[in-house]
Order: C-alpha cells, then sequence, then structure tokens
DNA sequence: TATTAATTGGAACGGCGTTCCATGAATGTC
DNA sequence: GACATTCATGGAACGCCGTTCCAATTAATA
C-alpha cells in the first residue's frame, strides 16, 4: 500500500477539500457552502468531493476541527495558570469571531480530539489554581460552557448583521432604543444603554471570564 | 375595519400556524419542520401559509418567542434575588430542554420583546443584590452569556443523539472513553470520567451559575 | 500488455423554500 | 339584490439543495 502518485495535477484530498470549504464559509457565510459552489471553486464535479468526504457534516466537522487545532497550535500557554485560561479562552473567541460559522458547529462535536485537548488544558490549569478536587467538575463544567456559550453567541450576533454594515452603528441603534425604554417597566436595561454601546466585545468576553473565575476562588 | 369572519372552520393565523409549527419541531426535530409537513398538517396549501407569515425564519422566530413567553408566564419569583435568577434560568433551561430547537433559535433574536424582559429580570435582581453600578454591565453580561450559552449547548447535545437512544448510556460511553485516556497527556479529563457519568444536567447548570453568583459577590 | 482497482465529473433524483396564480368567499357600494 | 372589490386559499411550478449513480479515465498490478 505505497503512496498513490497524483491523478491530477491539483489531485484532490480532504485536505484541499476541507480548505476550499473554510475560504468558501469565510468568503459566503454559512448559506454559502454547497457542493456546487465548491465543486466550482476546485474545477471538479460533486460526485468526486463525496469520494472523500461521507457528507455535509463530515465536511462542516472537519472544516471545523481545522479551524480549532489552528487557534491552538504552538502556542506557549503562560506560566500563571490563571492567564493561561485567558489566554486559551482569548484564542477560541477569536477563531469563533473570525470564523463566525464555526460558533454553530462546535457544539456539535463536544468530543473531537481538538475539544478534548481544549479540555484537558483547562482542567489542567485548575487543578495548577489550588481548586479543590471535589469541585473540579463543576468549574471545569462552568469554564467550558461559558467559553464556548458565550463565543457562540457573540459569532451568532455577527452572523445577524449583513457583512458590510457597521457594528457599532448597528449597536448604537439598539442602546438608543433601550435608553428610550420605558423607565417603570425596564429601569435597569436604560442604565445598560451606555455601556451596551460603548463595550469592546472580547473586552466584555473576558471581563466575564474573570468573574467566573473569582467565583471559582471562593471555593476553599 | 371590523372583525373578520371565519372563512374555514378552522381560520387559519399566525397563531394557529405556530402551534403547528412547535408540535412539529418537537416530534421531529429542527428538520421536521417544512411547509409540506406543515400544509399537510393543517389541511392546506403552502401559499395559504405564506399569507400569514413571511418566511421560515419568521415562523421559527416566533415559535421561539411563543416557548420563551410561555416558559416565564405567571411566575412569581422569589423575594430573595440571587434564587430569583436561579428560578428564572431554570425556567428557561427546561424551557430549552424541552425544545431543544429552540437553543439554536434564541441567539438568533436577542432584541426581541421577551428577551428584554428576561434581561430586565435579571438586572434587577442584580441591583437588587447591591452589585455595585460600576459591575452591572459586567455581571448583566456574563450571566446573559452563560445563561443561554450553556442551555443552548444542552441542548445541542440533546440534538445529536437519536430521539430513542438513552442519554446515560451514551453518556456512559464516553465516561468509559475519557477512563481510558492516557494518563500523562490527560490527567484531568481521566478524573472527571466518573463526574462526567453521574452528573445531572439541571444540578451542573446550577452549579454552574452559583459559581458565577459566587464571583459577582466578589465585587465590592 | 492485459487486467484490475482507484478516481473523476457530470447527469439525475427527490425534497426543500418560495413565488405565482386561478379560484372562491366575504365585504362594501349602489 | 346585483356587482365590484378585497381577503384568503391551496396547489402547481421554479430554482436550488444534498446526495446517488454511473460511464469514462487513469494508475497499479500481474
Amino acid at each position: 500500500m505505497t503512496k498513490r502518485t497524483e491523478r491530477r495535477a491539483d489531485a484532490l484530498s480532504k485536505e484541499r477539500i476541507v480548505a476550499a470549504a473554510i475560504l468558501l464559509l469565510d468568503a459566503e457565510g454559512e448559506g454559502g457552502l454547497t457542493f456546487r459552489a465548491l465543486a466550482a471553486r476546485l474545477a471538479t464535479g460533486s460526485g468526486a468531493i463525496y469520494w472523500h468526504i461521507a457528507d455535509k457534516g463530515d465536511l462542516l466537522a472537519a472544516a471545523t476541527d481545522s479551524i480549532i487545532t489552528q487557534a491552538l497550535a504552538g502556542v506557549a500557554l503562560d506560566l500563571d495558570p490563571r492567564q493561561g485560561i485567558r489566554t486559551l479562552a482569548l484564542r477560541l473567541f477569536d477563531a469563533i469571531d473570525a470564523h463566525p460559522w464555526v460558533g454553530a458547529q462546535v457544539s456539535r462535536e463536544p468530543w473531537q480530539p481538538a475539544m478534548l485537548r481544549i479540555f484537558e488544558e483547562i482542567g489542567g490549569r485548575l487543578m495548577a489554581l489550588g481548586v479543590p478536587r471535589r469541585a473540579w467538575f463543576d468549574a471545569w463544567s462552568v469554564l467550558v460552557n461559558y467559553i464556548f456559550g458565550a463565543a457562540g453567541q457573540n459569532a451568532a450576533n455577527a452572523r445577524l448583521q449583513a457583512p458590510d454594515t457597521d457594528r457599532s452603528a448597528a449597536l448604537a441603534a439598539i442602546a438608543a432604543r433601550w435608553a428610550r425604554l420605558d423607565p417603570v417597566d425596564y429601569p435597569f436595561l436604560r442604565q445598560l444603554a451606555v455601556p451596551l454601546r460603548d463595550h469592546d466585545d472580547r473586552d466584555q468576553f473576558l471581563a466575564g471570564l474573570d468573574l467566573i473565575l473569582a467565583g471559582i476562588g471562593t471555593v476553599r
């Protein structure tokens, strides 16, 4: 079973198909990935693609795995465990922000190898933090849920907007609506209008993570 | 502009269409909602449905809003603000668990009226808890992200499994795999196998929420 | 060289969301 | 009461999707 020589100059392979799929997903969004568009981009037919991948779910899983793996590749994670968790979380957040379609996919494949590595990296740092053993599962689970949940919702928000519209303008519009809410029915949300308008998604994600880490720190 | 009399004994209306859509979604999952199936169930044609709703997105949004609104209807929320947040969060978790397709939808309509009410209810309790004003936005955002993120991922996990398979058996299988991981590469996850197998999703969701509330409590 | 197995690419299938339109029932006008 | 108009219906048709099928082509093997 020796290595096969190429059949075309640019032979098809799962890797090349996945790479083309990622380009398509990034350029056109989730709806842009079709087998016809993919076949056109690869200058082949849809049947040839099916020789290398099982179905569209397989393709999306491979594309997601590729992004997640890249996002974590070659990271020299911080020595301080708390900072290490922040770095890891931020890498995932940025990766999902850059490829919003990943946000919808990650939750569909929680037991992939790349996910296992992330789970372990987080857990290892919890141990290093001195979290008591009985709290390991709770602490791990709240972190994982927050990181992927918040990153996923951030991506969903990004996907809502037309690709060319201005994010800060859209945010300002929502903030303006909140500022005009009935003060009797919505005393709190009115107060939130200004910070909503001015916030940065990354900083906000980290602020939430820090609150969770503070909560984990209270367990003794 | 008087109330129109019915044209059929069981006149179509957005409400009836949405109710039928929810039945279909619950029975068959997200893929089960098609205009043909819906038209058959309502004994009409697809064109008639489009007279009442704009498109499939509109239908899913209305169905989601209906579930969320029901989940919160007539709740006498606790007097204790911390317990109030837990009750609210658990209601949302249970609603999304009972209708997993909602999990994928909520993040697509974060500015709907039902969502605004939830946001305000959470915020009001943060104020009652005595959280300092400068921490309001951070505390609110971490709670909202966690509640919807974790509930959504729980629902995604539920959607992964064939409708008839046993949840605890699937969980035990994953736990068994974790227990067999290389102790050098995965020292933490190996330890998590047992709690993963034995955990209850609702309890775990609440444990995470409590850690976050503890973290919010550290802000003075 | 002859045979076999690995790949390719495009045609075809059934199902989807959506649009179009002919039909009919209720309402408003005289 | 007759007629025009608006509201509502339901089914046919369109274009696109994921997927399957298969004849044709190329590399590997005997």
